[in-house]
DNA sequence: CGCTATAATGTAAGCCATTACATTGCCCAA
DNA sequence: TTGGGCAATGTAATGGCTTACATTATAGCG
């Protein structure tokens, strides 16, 4: 049977040490404010009492934790987890911590996400996208809280942003595409309604459509969630249309294998018999058969720069506002000129 | 120019409500011990007040954070992206939220992150794999903070665990390679020095082969980093071997994806000439060509388990000791029978 | 109606670091 | 030697919530 003793506080190093509890603070928190003689000795005590900052009572002196939330759709997503892993190094090297939520795509859960953050005392945000209530927006301003957007890019948006334009890069694949010969296109998205990125690749389609004098109507679209199973699903679903679709862009690399897949599946030639397109670039993209044509976004770089931006918000309090990467159309073997009939 | 009013305080919301700081305090907290009539009462002063509970205050009167801690080598690999992404839901689902570091694999690393996990006021913390210094282990019980390990299964560590057994399971893979006529293995594996992971799935290979007669000391062994690249490099070194391995078994699918890209560019046809496995089942595995023999782990499964687990120890103070998970072997396409010569 | 058991609410004592401001000590120039 | 200026240190107010314990309201029962 141990006897339990309290943790040590700051006042029991200050006693071991000799000096005053404010000496003490300084020693932790601003170094080069104490006389080297003071440092040692006050260093000394804290090894010896294996003493630790109560974090509660920090905070609340402080009132910052030096927490940064993320709120992303999914880990399960390759390429949150790689921005994610990215933001967190970053972040670390500047002394914070990430706290991290997802919301499964759903806007209702990230609002509550955002309010559980906020009350879990994170410093500052990461969000992905622009859509969200104007509420939300207003309760961050509220809060004080400073907030990133990120894998979007909209000057317009009056946000600290660091993203990429989603409707000029699908615009970009799609012009491309139709440069192949292909007139007849498909589109298996991401849940368009409450997801501005979808949007945004949706619109930059049928805006090359347009500038292609096709008509932006006759894009067969059709949405499905996340997997690679419903990138399946929905390329059959496409076959079946009339006319058939000679190219078939994908919103994501996870739904374009899946589509690959099932044209392998149903004896159809990629690209021979229809093209298909990818979004994102992750290794899926590298790995697949035929390897895929698809849009390559530097996820790794945006984590980083989006740690960056956040925090020199945080702590110059400058609002940096939108800033855009560049992303990169990667031509593998999923593109061909449209078949001649 | 706006007049900037303080936030407002959990006695602003008391006032309003008329009535007790400790009557609105366990509306928040205890919703059950307070009457209808009152906590209507409440509720309206804080959705009228716009409060928001202030995360140090509470820390430092509660002296818990409800938070707790992941600490994982890399989200960048699929199977931690996806355990976590469970691991977080249901934490959520018990009003926990989720602290984030990596360590990109470094010891190092794992050790300053434990600290700063903790000095952030996690309560507890989640670990992968039993392999770490006494010392920190030492530190978490000083610092009361229950820990639990995953992704390995050890019911001799004496440590609360939830996890697989990596030698059975990579045992298990090495006997149905053997069984197929093998008798000249390569493995291609994660840093073993390290990483008690891999060294459970080194020795289930040589395990299986002393016990098929085979001298453990032939398996061709090559260390290298997680990466489809870096696969693909060692299976061509192995390939330069004498005598060259017939199976290339793979401490992960990432390799063994890399390994099955090199032998079709050497033209080397997978089983035919040279079987090769993985390990985990990530999505990959069924999208390589041909398609991967692997071994499911249920990463979700381990996370969801891991977090109701964390939070029982938390809640009632128990030790659930060590809990295994089931591993599955996949038979897919690139494991055949060792060819004749 | 009066009494008791229990539910609901109130009072007030912490929790422990940070930091604005005050004070002391020291060095150097005049 | 003395006074000014700056570095080092000290004093003490402050932050907002939780919770043990005390008190009051309510319901049920004989």
């Amino acid at each position: 049977m141990t006897i339990q003793r309290p943790t040590p506080t700051l006042q029991d190093v200050a006693n071991r040490a000799g000096v005053s509890t404010a000496t003490v603070s300084r020693c932790l928190n601003f170094p080069d404010q104490v006389s080297p003689k003071t440092s040692e000795k006050v260093h000394t005590a804290i090894a010896e009492l294996g003493y630790s900052p109560n974090f509660g009572a920090r905070v609340m002196a402080a009132r910052r934790t030096n927490t940064i939330g993320a709120i992303i759709p999914t880990m399960e997503n390759a390429i949150f987890a790689r921005g994610l892993q990215a933001f967190q190094e970053e972040l670390r090297a500047h002394g914070y911590t990430m706290l991290v939520a997802s919301t499964s795509y759903q806007p209702q859960i990230e609002e509550d996400q955002i309010r559980a953050l906020i009350a879990r005392g994170a410093d500052a945000l990461l969000l992905i996208g622009y859509a969200r209530s104007p509420e939300i927006y207003q309760f961050l301003k509220a809060q004080g809280i400073p907030t990133l957007v990120t894998w979007a890019f909209d000057p317009d948006a009056g946000r600290a942003s660091v993203g990429f334009d989603n409707h000029a890069a699908m615009y970009e694949m799609a012009k491309a595409v139709i440069a192949q010969g292909h007139r007849s296109l498909g589109f298996i998205s991401a849940q368009v309604a409450t997801n501005d990125r979808a949007q945004g690749r949706l619109k930059g389609i049928q805006s090359a459509m347009a500038d292609a004098n096709l008509d932006p109507a006759d894009l067969a679209v059709l949405e499905t969630q996340y997997s690679i199973e419903n990138g399946a699903t929905a390329f059959a679903a496409l076959m079946q249309r009339h006319p058939r679709p000679t190219a078939v862009l994908c919103a994501n690399d996870v739904l374009a294998v899946g589509a690959l897949r099932q044209a392998h599946d149903m004896n159809i030639s990629v690209p021979r018999d229809v093209s298909v397109t990818g979004f994102d670039d992750i290794e899926l993209a590298q790995i697949a058969t035929p390897a895929l044509t698809t849009m390559h976004v530097p996820h790794r770089d945006m984590g980083r720069t989006a740690a960056q931006t956040l925090v020199k918000m945080l702590r110059d309090g400058d609002d940096p506002g939108a800033v855009a990467l560049r992303v990169d159309l990667v031509m593998r073997n999923t593109l061909g000129p449209a078949p001649q009939n």
